[in-house]
DNA sequence: TACAATGCTGACCAGATTAGTCGAGAATTG
DNA sequence: CAATTCTCGACTAATCTGGTCAGCATTGTA
């Protein structure tokens, strides 16, 4: 499992935030209740957004949390290395590995390399405003439409 | 970290049945030190490789593991879901889930189960002859011509 | 038949990670 | 000042990882 809950809860707090853009500060309590995720827990995940420059965040009576650029702009790529981590799917291809990890004796790295492009690649063109939009589109298939 | 030691280790240690394929049993103790695996935990991983017909074991003096069908027909994409269970980049995509992670409200499933598909079919299309034949072109570009 | 080589199995363990909870405090509004 | 809201760090329980170890089972050979 590659994406714990951080990366999940995170992208749906963001998709949240997204959905409300421009209607001032969203506050944690609301985007918890309607993204069901702990309210307590996603304490955490909005302040490694916020010191990754995702969303702005203001105290006070009225404050809450925005996206501090437009959604088109902030890219699952790196929303997810932001709450996870390395995506790496082993230590030997981090770009950050320590030298004994980055083991030239592991034969199969251009394996695990191929696929860590290839995920990174994929990632890197869906914004959350791509997954906005699909949300938004999937709610109005479910929903019944009002013209016969 | 989708990938640990456990499929790392058990990746290798095929590739080393692979390249001694033909020769007789090859015994745990040479695939330990050939591949820098702790001898004993590289027996639980054997173990699993054998449950799922990967290997065949042969105990007594002379004993040792033996690839159980030809090294083309073992895809890594197999191994590894032996090794390390499911590759699932998060639960909601996993073929086994139960109901309630299965959940419908996790609305960039589709998102997940893309990469996931993309990195199954990406590793069903790799044999451990396929790793075997690059480690070889590897070593012996490594090492130096005779001919000059 | 004895014994040495080899694999097989399950119990156990320390450390890291995950998924939270909780409480004290800081900023802001009215 | 009081209420609201975010901020931050400490704490915890459960699970996973990466092993180790002891003891048993099987088999070839003298």
């Amino acid at each position: 499992m590659m994406i714990s809950t951080k990366g999940d809860y995170g992208v749906r707090a963001l998709i949240d935030l997204a959905v409300h853009d421009g209607e001032g500060p969203v506050q944690r309590a609301d985007i918890a209740r309607r993204r069901q995720i702990p309210e307590s827990y996603l304490d955490h995940l909005l302040a490694q957004l916020r010191r990754d420059g995702f969303i702005r965040s203001t105290r006070g009576p009225g404050g809450g949390h925005q996206l501090a650029k437009p959604a088109e702009e902030i890219c699952l790529l790196h929303v997810l290395e932001s709450l996870e981590g390395s995506l790496a799917p082993i230590g030997c291809v981090q770009q950050d590995a320590a030298e004994d990890e980055h083991d030239p004796l592991c034969g199969q790295q251009w394996v695990w390399r191929e696929l860590y492009d290839g995920m990174r690649d994929r990632l890197a063109e869906i914004s959350v405003a791509d997954l906005t939009q699909r949300e938004q589109e999937r709610t109005q298939t479910a929903a019944p439409s009002y013209s016969i």
